[in-house]
DNA sequence: ATCTCCTCCTTAGAGGCTCTAAAACTTCTA
DNA sequence: TAGAAGTTTTAGAGCCTCTAAGGAGGAGAT
């Protein structure tokens, strides 16, 4: 009864579901995330506040719904950066994944903090309900960063810190992920690989929340500084943005 | 007309204030931060909604005030964990003093997330309002990690970038923020400080956002790890916590 | 061609929020 | 003791989320 005569309709929804999600992003750049009321955004497709609730059953699963593009979005700037560069080194292709997440977190920096300054669903919660869309995209995300340093590791392995050098404790979490994820990095290189991964969120949120304000006016040699650190850390020649 | 004679009114008004800002403090770690409203905070302390407005003219006056407290708290905090190793090295004390900001931020998680997970005034209207109570907290609490490294610097010089490894552009952003604070630490010294407090900072506001649930079960030792590596940039024998 | 069903949309409304206005109650002072 | 000053209340405008009930229109079945 499903997919043969319903086309038409399930065109029209699909239509209307995107651009209802279109007017929260116009909304949350505009007037901010306060601004992003199931009320004020159907106002701006022109709907009534309820005939929304037939798209999305709740305030919380629109802002579900806006987060998961966000993280698409991004995930498809950056797999595109590096894939611009098929040719290069591997460690060219990284920069320039690294360069392009701050490109669109200063593009688009009220959906840059809406999707990473923001409070996760804590972990638990995140295996009771895993297959969100929302947890999809922020994993497809995330692996567009592991997925290269990966790469990175198979073609180079970098530079770990020895056995003893890692606290026992923080192995054993880390060969429980490793695991998890297929072994693809040791627990060494994951360990290397989530302190780049902190480093760059801190420092893109620090701007996006304009906490860096009172002493930088420009950001982007910190940034590049970073990243120089973190090529060296990598084993990686570091190359100035082209 | 006023202090004489409006002691017992004065009194009694500020005990009310307090109570109101414990309230809404309970409030934020009891229901999170959508449940600090000026309605519920009211019914907290017993009293109806508008009559809150006596005490704080706005929602947002409310909040600044709580995060003004936050920021104190902090700042003493740390300014304790410093001071009782007075006779410590400043290397030590320097330690002491970031373990007391985690030691604060994993007791306090939503205090924490409150007051560092969100967006700051731009510069733009903090140099238009400069003296909000809120404003003047956050510089103290800055100035508990910034001074340190005053003292530090003041001590043993720490390692700097050589002049021509920092960016011309960042080198006078630096620059005019020394001379604001009294030229106390040379650029390159304010570039490694900004660094060790960019790691801190990204490092403890992943943790309380649960950012790093995915993968660490306890961030005490990411965290350990990452002093150590702060300790190592400015030349101090790291020293494991007590 | 009509009938039924399903989808989409509407209005009405309960209960919460911020914040203003006006009135009432308390306390302090002259 | 009367008025001033400070505190608190109720009423209410206008926003919000979300539920309930019903109307208008196309899609398939008879």
């Amino acid at each position: 009864m499903a997919a043969q005569h319903s086309t038409r309709r399930a065109r029209l929804r699909e239509a209307t579901l995107a651009e209802i999600r279109e007017a929260a992003r116009r909304l949350l750049t505009t007037r901010g995330p306060a601004a992003v009321t199931i009320n004020a955004v159907a106002r701006e497709v022109g709907m009534s506040g309820p005939a929304l609730y037939h798209y999305f059953s709740s305030h919380d699963e629109l802002v579900a719904a806006v987060t998961a593009d966000f993280f698409r979005e991004l995930t498809a700037v950056m797999e595109n950066a590096r894939d611009a560069r098929a040719d290069a080194a591997t460690g060219e292709r990284l920069l320039a994944t690294c360069r392009a997440m701050r490109g669109w977190a200063v593009a688009h920096p009220a959906e840059f903090g809406w999707i990473f300054a923001a409070a996760v669903p804590s972990a638990q919660s995140a295996r009771l309900h895993p297959d969100t869309p929302r947890n999809r995209a922020a994993d497809d995300f995330g692996m567009v960063f592991l997925g290269q340093l990966e790469d990175l590791w198979a073609a180079a392995p970098f530079p770990v810190p020895a056995p003893d050098e890692l606290d026992p404790s923080v192995r054993a979490q880390l060969a429980a992920y490793a695991e998890a994820r297929g072994h693809r990095l040791p627990p060494e290189a994951l360990h290397v690989a989530m302190t780049c991964w902190i480093r760059l969120w801190g420092l893109l949120c620090m701007e996006v929340l304009n906490q860096l304000d009172f002493i930088y006016s420009d950001v982007a040699p910190i940034y590049e500084a970073t990243l120089r650190d973190l090529a060296g850390m990598l084993g990686l020649e570091y190359t100035p943005p082209a």
